[in-house]
DNA sequence: ATGCACCCACGTCACAGCCG
DNA sequence: CGGCTGTGACGTGGGTGCAT
């Protein structure tokens, strides 16, 4: 189904861990203080953490795709310039060589 | 003005792979 | 092995251009 391993893109950069985005504030509440109680809002607590710092994940990886799109897109740009640029000197290089019909 | 198709950014879920 | 992170897939909402 998702994520097909073995065909890693290559935009893929592990950056250094990082602290949690500007602005968020890790929540300290009482549960997280070795005290076992309330369970469920612990958990509450657990996944809204998670969901956080999932949806800066995902916008950190747009945006690591879009650059990295971007960079195949102008690699393409200036292969095809040069790719053009072969062509017309293979062309030139015919001309000069080929004997004249004429 | 409105309905529609398309695009884009986003949030979430599920999963793979890594690391302690 | 369990937790964490990165990313593909999916659904959604807002913006935009176009035909009617």
């Amino acid at each position: 189904m998702a994520a097909t391993t073995g065909d890693m893109p290559t935009y893929q950069i592990r950056a250094p861990t990082t602290a949690l985005p500007q602005g968020v504030v890790m929540a300290a509440w009482p549960g997280s203080l070795h005290s076992p109680q309330q369970p469920a809002e612990e958990a509450t607590c657990k996944r809204e953490l998670r969901l956080m710092k999932n949806r800066e994940a995902a916008k950190e990886c747009r945006r690591r795709k879009k650059e990295y799109v971007k960079c195949l897109e102008s690699r393409v740009a200036v292969l095809e310039v040069q790719n053009k640029k072969l062509i017309e000197e293979l062309e030139t290089l015919k001309d000069i060589c080929s004997p004249k019909t004429d």
